[in-house]
DNA sequence: CCAGAATACTCGGGCGTCCAACTATCTGTC
DNA sequence: GACAGATAGTTGGACGCCCGAGTATTCTGG
């Protein structure tokens, strides 16, 4: 989780308002950065959103968001490997993360561990034949949640990705230029 | 984790390019919803970025953004208490996150459960003074990096809640009115 | 050419989140 | 008043994420 294996929304609606909203009126009445608060706080909640409807998505197929993103790297490159430590790049996730991943697609046969060619250092991940099957409909699957933001138009999801990636920039995603 | 503790950005920026950018371009040669999926994995590394800022701000008082929200939750109320089901559809977290985290917290003397005064089934969290304390210093030092948002201006901030906030609603966070 | 620094990956541990299942208790209805 | 159903919280298991530390290999400067 940040994050587990999730299928649906933790607690239902039972509230009659908005927790954030809410949070931020009572913070507002204390302390500063109450606009930072909300957004935080929003951001953390969207990420559990988003998380749980590809999860769900993807359960049919006996794999989660992390799992998925990585099998979609693999299947975009033209020989299908990738070494462990560019997966780890190119996904934002620590080289622990990538071999716990590469652990488990490896175990249901997606993905094989094969020895880098000329850096003996370093292992590549390859997909397998039956890995790139099951990218095909799993990718099928996710697409038709809209990746958990079948409510947002574009515009809106345009405006959060540009957001986020001035964000990102700024805490050293990838160089600002 | 989404997410256990971190300090800082898993990886530096080896890359010389923008990785969200980069899937976008190779996902729209291939499937639809291009937009989707670059929102939602901008939402994914967003939650990283501001869970792995403000875990790095309470590291020094031994606490986690899930644990430092309790608190907080609980230092707002008129008793200082509240049954832990309440807490969960405030905090919007799973009920056995609540659990842990009570547990945690009351480990470490700044919490303390209660039975609840007409219900035998519910539990109260009590926040101590010692909670309380710890509380004050801890929101300082929160709000001293700015949620992990220091690089987004006032507009940025109201307009990324904004959009969320159509998510949640559409998701069921709250009644959508 | 070789020692020290850097890089690639793995292992063990801790944390937070969820789900399924279970116990205890309360509530509504006949 | 009794029972079925709803509600509150906990336990055990799974997963993903991170960090610190350790091994193996490659790179680099004197």
């Amino acid at each position: 989780m940040v994050a587990g294996v999730s299928t649906s929304t933790p607690s239902s609606p039972a509230l009659g308002f908005d927790p954030i909203a809410e949070a931020k009126r009572q913070w507002d009445l204390r302390w500063e950065r109450g606009s930072a608060m909300a957004a935080a706080t929003s951001i953390m909640r969207a990420q559990q959103i988003v998380l749980a409807a590809v999860d769900g998505a993807l359960r049919p197929f006996g794999l989660t968001f992390a799992r998925w993103e990585a099998l979609v790297l693999l299947s975009f490159t033209r020989t299908g490997s990738l070494p462990l430590g560019k997966m780890g790049e190119r996904l934002m996730v620590h080289p622990t993360s990538v071999t716990n991943t590469i652990d488990r697609l490896e175990a249901d046969g997606l993905v094989e561990r094969v020895p880098h060619p000329t850096d003996r250092r370093a292992t590549l991940a390859q997909i397998t034949a039956k890995g790139r099957r099951l990218a095909l409909r799993a990718t099928a699957a996710v697409e038709a949640v809209d990746f958990g933001l079948p409510a947002l138009g574009e515009d809106q999801l345009a405006s959060l990705t540009d957001v986020l990636r001035h964000l990102r920039a700024a805490t050293g995603d990838f160089p600002a230029r």
